[in-house]
RNA sequence: GGCGGCUUGGCGGAAUGGUAGACGCGCUCGACUCAAAAUCGAGUUCCAAAAGAGUGUGGGUUCGAGUCCCACAGCCGCUACCA
C-alpha cells in the first residue's frame, strides 16, 4: 500500500503521539509519598504476564492479551483510579541460554537485544505503561532480591500446629539442633531421582521435561542432589484458597487436580516369614529392612478383597524381601524398567508388567497371606509405592490378576445392575466380615476405625503435588546466596547480594551434571575454605514476584517498601464480588501458565504473606487467559506452517490502532480464534470512516462539525446509548461488542450529515482506549486541547436513553406473526387491542379461543389460542 | 481412559428465557469514474417464492429455548497406570 493509499496518515501521527506520551510521562504512576500522587482516587492494579524476550520478538499473541490490559487501564484511569499498568521482561532462562549457545554470544548480550527489540515493539503499539517501573529478572538489582526471597524461604520451616511458615529461629530458641532445623527448612537439599537432559545440560522439573522432550532434547533419570521447596506444605491452602479467586473455573479445576489431593488411608502389611528362606530373611534385616510394608489406598473398604500386593520396582523393601528363586527375576525386570524411558513407560503401556518376589504379606483384617509383586504401574513417587491390589474394584489391578491369573475376590456389590467384576464404583460391602452390607463411604469410615483402634494404619491425605524441584545446572539464572562449610550450606550475608554469576568463557553444556558454574574454580572457592553453591535458580524464580517488584522497582533497601505494598494491595471492589483476597486486580495471560507459573507464584506469595511481608493471601484477584490466535488456515500459528503473522507488518500496512482494534474485534478474548487479514481491512476502514467524519482530504477540520447542541434525538440517544454500553463492556472484558456499538454511532454520525461537536468528542474519548492514536490526532485536528488520554470518562444523559414508542412484537401461540409501533408504557388491554386490530393476527386467532395472554410492556405480547 | 472447553449464515461472530443472525468480512446491485481503485447507497440464513424450515443430534421443562435439564455425537485443548 503506497503512502498516497493511506487512508489516514497513521504512519506519521503514531510515532508522534507515542513519542509525545513518553517525553511527558503520560502514564506514570506515582507511588505515595511522590510527587504527583493523589491518595483520594482508589487503585486498580491491572497487570499482564511479562514476554519472554526470545529473538524471534512479539507475535500476534501478545498484543492480545496486552491490548485488553491497555483498554481496561486508560479506561479506569479515565474512571478515576490510580492505574498501575507496568511492563518487564522475563529475561532468566533456559531458551536464552540455547539461543546464547546457538549464536556464540553472551547471554547478556542476546537478552539485552532481545529486550530492546520488545520494547520497540511494545511501544509501537501504543501501550499506556509506566515505562518507569520496567524491569527485568536479569537486572542486578532485581536478582538481589529475588536472591532475598529465596533466603527468606530458606530461613523459615512450616508449622503445623499454625499451618503457616515461621522463621527458623523460632526453633533455635526452641533448642533445635543445626541439623534438626535443616531437615524442616522450606528450602532444602535432598538427593532425589530427577530427570537430567544431557544436551542441556541440566535437570528438569518434572512438569517440564515434556516441554523441552518435545523440542527434541533427551531427558534420563538419575539421582542427584538438589534444591528443593517444600511446596507440599502448602498443598491444601493452595487448593482451599482458590475459592476466594475471580478466576475461570477450569483453571481452578486444573490447579486442583494437578495439586491432586485424595482421602484414603495408610495400611500396614506384615511380611510374612513362610515365603522367605532363611538367608533372605537375613538379608532383609542386614540391608535395614522393616518387616512391614505400608500401603496407601482411597478404598480401605475393600481390604478384605486385596489378593495381592505390588511395590514399585524401585522401592526399597524390594532386595531384601526378594526369595533366591526370584532374584534373578526380579533383578532383570528392575533393570529392564530402569532403562526404559519414560516415553516407553508411558506410551507403551497397553501390557501390564510384573514379576513375583516370592515373599508374601499378611492381610491384617484377615490373617490372609497374599503375593508381594513388583510391577511398573506401580509408581515410587506417589503414595507409599506400595499398593494393595484389588482386582475385583480396580481396573489397573484387575488387568494384571487377568494377566498373571491371581485370584478376584468380590468385595462390593454394585447399586445398578453392573457386573461385579471390575466394578470401581461405590456399592455395597460384601464378603467382608464386619463391614458388610455397608454403603462404600460408611465401610471406609468403620475400616479406618478399625485400622486405627487395632494399630494396622492410619488415615491419610495424600497429594499428588510433589515437592520443587528448583535447581539448575545451568548458567543464565539468579545464582543460589549460599555458601557449602564443613558440609553444611549456609546463607551468605544480606551484604553481599546481589551474588552475580562469574564471567565464563564457555557456558556450553559438558554432558556431566556437575553445574555449569563449578567451572569458576576462582569464584566457587572461597579463602576461608567454604565452597559456593554452584545450582542456579529456575526461570521461574523471577516470575514468581515480578508483580510485587513493579510496585517498588527501584527500592535498594527493601524489595518492596511497606507504603508501597499497603497500598497497591488497598482493597478496591473487583467487578465480580466485594471481597479482595489477591494484589492484583486483573491478570490476563496465556493458559499456558494455568498451572506452574500460577501455582508457583501463589506459592511464594504465601510465604511471603505468612512472614508479614504482604498483606494479602493470594496475589492475584481476578484471572483472565486470552484465547489463542490461530493462523488463517485455522491452523496453530508455527513457521514450519508458514501461517505466521508477524505484528510489525500489521503496524506498518494498518497502523497500531488498528491491530489493536482488530485483535479485540476479533471475537471474545478467551475464545480461540482464527486469523484473518481481511477483518484487519474491516476495522481499518472503520478508524477511515471516523478520521473523516471530522477531516476533510486537504487536512482540514471537516465542516460537517457543528459546534451546536445535538438537536437530532435518535443520534443523541445513539451516542448516548454507545457510551454506556462500550463502558459497561470494558468492564465486563467484552471488547468485540463495545467495539461494533462503536461502528453503529458511526454509521449513525455519517447518516447524520452534520456532526454535533461535544456528542462527537464523547465519542473519541470512549474509542480512545481502543484506538489511543488516531483519536489523539483526531481531537487535535478540530482544536481540542490536551490529551484525550488524560481526559475523564465521557459522560450521558439518562434522559436521552429513553425510548416512548417501540414495537410489539406480536406472536400466536409462540409463533412471531406481527409487529406494532406502540408506546412503550402502554397497557395490556391497549396492546390487545391492538393486535386484534391487526389482519395478520385475525388469520391466525380466527375461531380459535384465547387461552392466556402473555404481556412484557414493551417487548412482546403472546396470545395462546386454540 | 480422565478432566475441561467448543459446536449459530459462505466466514469471524451478536443475542438479561422474549423479533435468531447485531457488528464486521465476503458477495450482488446501484451511484461516482473514460475505466478501475477508494468512497457512498441498497440488498444478502435457506428455499424461485407464498407457505414453511432453521442455532451439532435426540428427548424434556416452558405461553415461549441458541439460552435451562437429560442423553448422545463431533471438534479442540490439557492430562495420563496417582492406587
Amino acid at each position: 500500500m503506497s503512502d498516497s493509499r493511506k487512508p489516514f496518515p497513521f504512519d506519521e501521527f503514531e510515532p508522534k503521539w507515542q513519542a509525545r506520551w513518553d517525553s511527558e510521562k503520560t502514564f506514570r504512576t506515582p507511588n505515595p509519598g511522590e510527587d504527583g500522587f493523589d491518595a483520594s482516587k482508589p487503585k486498580y492494579y491491572v497487570l499482564d504476564m511479562f514476554p519472554y524476550p526470545s529473538g524471534a520478538g512479539l507475535h500476534v499473541g501478545h498484543p492480545e492479551g496486552y491490548t485488553a490490559t491497555d483498554i481496561v487501564g486508560r479506561y479506569k484511569r479515565m474512571k478515576g483510579f490510580n492505574v498501575l499498568h507496568p511492563m518487564g521482561y522475563d529475561s532468566f532462562g533456559l531458551p536464552a541460554e540455547q539461543y546464547a549457545i546457538k549464536t556464540g554470544q553472551h547471554p547478556a548480550i542476546t537478552t539485552a537485544a532481545n529486550i530492546e527489540t520488545f520494547r520497540r515493539q511494545l511501544k509501537s503499539l501504543g501501550f499506556g505503561y509506566d515505562w518507569d517501573r520496567e524491569i527485568a529478572t536479569t537486572d542486578p538489582k532485581y536478582v538481589r532480591w529475588t536472591q532475598w526471597i529465596f533466603l527468606e524461604i530458606y530461613n523459615s520451616y512450616f508449622c503445623e500446629e499454625t499451618n503457616t511458615a515461621r522463621p527458623v529461629s523460632v526453633l533455635e530458641t526452641k533448642g533445635w539442633s543445626r541439623d534438626e532445623i535443616d531437615n524442616v527448612r522450606l528450602a532444602f537439599v535432598a538427593d532425589t531421582p530427577v530427570w537430567w537432559s544431557p544436551d542441556l545440560g541440566t535437570v528438569l522439573a518434572n512438569e517440564e521435561v515434556e516441554e523441552w522432550k518435545g523440542k527434541g532434547h533427551t531427558v534420563e533419570r538419575r539421582p542427584l542432589r538438589q534444591w528443593m521447596l517444600r511446596i507440599t506444605k502448602y498443598a491444601q491452602r493452595l487448593i482451599d484458597e482458590l475459592d476466594m479467586l475471580d478466576w475461570p473455573e477450569g483453571i481452578k479445576l486444573l490447579q486442583k487436580n494437578w495439586i491432586g489431593r485424595s482421602e484414603g488411608a495408610e495400611v500396614v502389611f506384615e511380611i510374612s516369614g513362610c515365603g522367605l528362606p532363611p538367608q533372605s530373611v537375613a538379608d532383609a534385616s542386614r540391608v535395614g529392612v522393616k518387616r512391614k510394608v505400608t500401603v496407601f489406598t482411597t478404598r480401605p473398604d475393600t481390604l478384605f478383597g486385596a489378593t495381592y500386593m505390588v511395590l514399585a520396582p524401585e522401592h526399597p523393601f524390594v532386595p531384601g524381601i526378594t526369595t533366591a528363586e526370584q532374584k534373578e527375576a526380579v533383578e532383570a525386570y528392575q533393570k529392564a524398567i530402569s532403562s526404559k524411558s519414560d516415553l516407553d513407560r508411558g506410551d507403551l503401556n497397553k501390557d501390564k508388567s510384573g514379576v513375583f518376589t516370592g515373599a508374601f504379606a499378611i492381610n491384617p483384617v484377615n490373617g490372609e497371606e497374599i503375593p508381594i509383586w513388583i510391577a511398573d504401574y506401580v509408581m515410587m513417587g506417589y503414595g507409599t509405592g506400595a499398593i494393595m491390589a484389588v482386582p475385583a474394584h480396580d481396573e489397573r489391578d484387575f488387568e494384571f490378576a487377568e494377566k498373571f491369573a491371581l485370584p478376584v475376590l468380590q468385595v462390593v456389590q454394585p447399586t445398578n445392575d453392573a457386573d461385579w467384576k471390575g466394578y470401581t464404583e461405590h456399592g455395597i460391602a460384601v464378603n467382608s466380615g464386619f463391614l458388610d452390607g455397608l454403603p462404600t463411604a460408611e465401610a471406609k469410615a468403620k475400616m479406618i476405625d478399625w485400622l486405627e483402634s487395632n494399630g494396622q494404619g492410619k488415615r491419610r491425605i495424600q497429594f499428588k503435588l510433589r515437592d520443587w524441584l528448583f535447581s539448575r545446572q545451568r548458567y543464565w539464572g539468579e545464582p543460589f546466596p549460599i555458601v557449602w562449610k564443613d558440609g553444611k550450606h549456609q546463607a551468605i550475608p544480606d551484604s553481599e547480594l546481589p551474588l552475580l554469576a562469574p564471567p565464563l568463557d564457555d557456558y556450553k553444556p559438558s554432558g556431566s551434571p556437575e553445574p555449569i558454574l563449578s567451572k569458576a574454580r576462582g569464584w566457587v572457592e572461597l579463602p576461608d575454605g567454604s565452597v559456593r553453591e554452584t545450582n542456579t535458580m529456575p526461570q521461574w524464580a523471577g516470575s514468581c514476584w515480578y508483580y510485587l517488584r513493579y510496585c517498588d522497582p527501584s527500592n535498594s533497601d527493601r524489595f518492596i517498601s511497606k507504603e508501597a505494598e499497603a497500598y497497591w494491595s488497598s482493597n478496591t471492589q473487583s467487578s465480580i464480588n466485594d471481597t479482595q483476597c489477591g494484589m492484583v486486580d486483573l491478570y490476563v495471560g496465556g493458559t499456558e501458565h494455568a498451572v506452574l507459573h500460577l501455582l508457583y507464584a501463589r506459592f511464594w506469595h504465601k510465604v511471603l504473606f505468612d512472614l508479614g511481608h504482604v498483606r494479602t493471601p493470594e496475589p492475584f484477584q481476578k484471572l483472565v487467559n486470552q484465547g489463542l490466535i490461530m493462523g488463517e488456515d485455522g491452523q496453530k500459528m508455527s513457521k514450519s506452517r508458514g501461517n505466521v503473522v508477524n505484528p510489525d507488518d500489521v503496524v506498518s500496512a494498518y497502523g497500531a490502532d488498528s491491530l489493536r482494534l482488530y485483535e479485540m474485534f476479533m471475537g471474545p478474548l478467551e475464545q480461540v480464534k482464527p486469523w484473518q487479514m481481511k477483518g484487519v481491512e474491516g476495522v481499518s476502514r472503520f478508524l477511515a470512516r471516523v478520521w473523516r467524519l471530522a477531516v476533510t482530504e486537504e487536512g482540514s477540520v471537516s465542516p460537517k462539525i457543528q459546534d451546536a447542541p445535538c438537536a437530532d434525538k435518535e443520534l443523541l440517544r445513539v451516542v448516548s446509548e454507545t457510551i454506556k454500553k462500550v463502558g459497561e463492556d470494558i468492564e465486563k472484558l467484552s471488547f468485540n461488542t463495545a467495539i461494533s456499538q462503536m461502528m453503529i454511532c458511526t454509521n449513525a454520525f455519517t447518516q447524520a450529515g452534520t456532526v454535533p461537536l461535544a456528542e462527537f468528542v464523547g465519542f473519541l474519548k470512549a474509542l480512545n482506549p481502543f484506538a489511543p492514536h488516531i483519536t489523539e490526532e483526531i481531537h487535535f485536528r478540530i482544536g481540542g486541547q490536551g490529551l484525550v488520554s488524560e481526559m475523564e470518562w465521557p459522560t450521558y444523559d439518562e434522559s436521552a436513553l429513553i425510548r416512548t414508542e417501540c414495537e410489539l412484537v406480536v406472536q400466536v401461540n409462540g409463533k412471531l406473526r406481527d409487529r406494532i409501533w406502540m408506546a412503550m408504557d402502554a397497557s395490556e388491554d391497549a396492546a390487545k387491542e391492538l393486535a386484534f386490530a391487526s389482519p395478520k393476527i385475525n388469520e391466525h386467532i380466527d375461531g380459535k379461543m384465547i387461552r392466556k395472554v402473555i404481556y412484557v410492556p414493551g417487548k412482546i405480547l403472546n396470545l395462546v389460542a386454540n
